[in-house]
DNA sequence: CGAACGGTTAGCATCACACGAACTAACGTC
DNA sequence: GACGTTAGTTCGTGTGATGCTAACCGTTCG
């Protein structure tokens, strides 16, 4: 039973790899056409599962001083993808918050491959689709778990879905 | 039957949805430790769908000169990401490829939330694995199709594993 | 009040990219 | 073979982003 499962397990990874692979890669992808450079990019992607975080803790995450991730916000700002605010209890400190410009050009780039993909849900026979919606509500239901278990947080939108 | 349908499609593609969200922001994904710029990983991910791609090619899909791609093309081959090939027909083009180095650090970026997805599928029972198998074989059924309508390249691995 | 702290600014250096110009090798046509 | 065109590389120049240290200012705390 562990080795038919395990093979199972492995067929599904390589099949999930190849499908990854097959949408991974698409030029039509935003990061085609965005002005963002790495550091700006670091910095959305951590705005995302740290909005708000004090400029201080972005410097130990990036690996550079204040001063260089001050000037790295500063255009982030400038391109409208970021903003800061100050802390309601330590005026010193700033927070720094993903825009929802910058979450939209964040979620396009990460979506790179879903329209190819919403072409290919599009060809599915109906039994596909609700066995494919079985699995993945048991997929979203193991996250949680997971979740928990780690003691990271969930998005809100996830976890208000949920009932 | 067509509104049932399309709600079945919409559920299933708002659940992707979330589950890509858990995963797309992993801070441990290898984008914080390499040395890459944008640039660079334009044309790694290029590389990816057209390896071997005459220089020319792809001074169009970056919009960029020939001169500047040189550079780029350089620091790539620098870092072990890239090679560059003569063209068999025409000794003034140069080809350039992805190296194994390069398909690495690019399968490690995108593979961004690899791990955690593989703790979520262990928690899976049987019978929802083999579920997801059928409809992941399905869905590479149909990219494979998808792709002949677009007259677009299959990676290799991917065609040969048909059969 | 003074020391420590958080963030910003200025100055400087480095790197990558971007372009046009110049150059060389290669190709195709006459 | 001569010639015009093409593909790519190198060079020089300029720009922007990043990175650091030092100085500064406002804020916090003992």
């Amino acid at each position: 039973m562990t080795i038919h499962r395990n093979a199972l397990l492995l067929r599904v990874m390589t099949a999930e790899q190849r499908l990854r692979t097959l949408f991974a890669y698409d030029r039509t992808n935003r990061i085609f056409s965005v002005n963002l450079t790495m550091q700006q990019l670091k910095v959305l992607i951590l705005l995302t599962r740290h909005d708000g975080i004090p400029s201080q803790e972005l410097t130990r995450h990036l690996g550079v001083t204040l001063a260089t991730l001050s000037g790295i916000v500063d255009r982030l700002v400038a391109h409208g993808y970021a903003t800061r605010t100050e802390d309601l209890h330590d005026r010193r400190i700033r927070r720094i918050h993903l825009s929802p410009a910058g979450r939209e050009v964040l979620t396009e780039i990460m979506d790179s491959g879903n329209r190819a993909q919403q072409r290919l849900l599009a060809r599915l026979d109906d039994e596909t689709l609700l066995m494919l919606e079985t699995v993945l509500t048991r997929l979203l239901d193991a996250a949680r778990a997971d979740a928990l278990e780690q003691g990271v947080d969930i998005p809100d939108d996830l976890e208000s879905h949920s009932h």
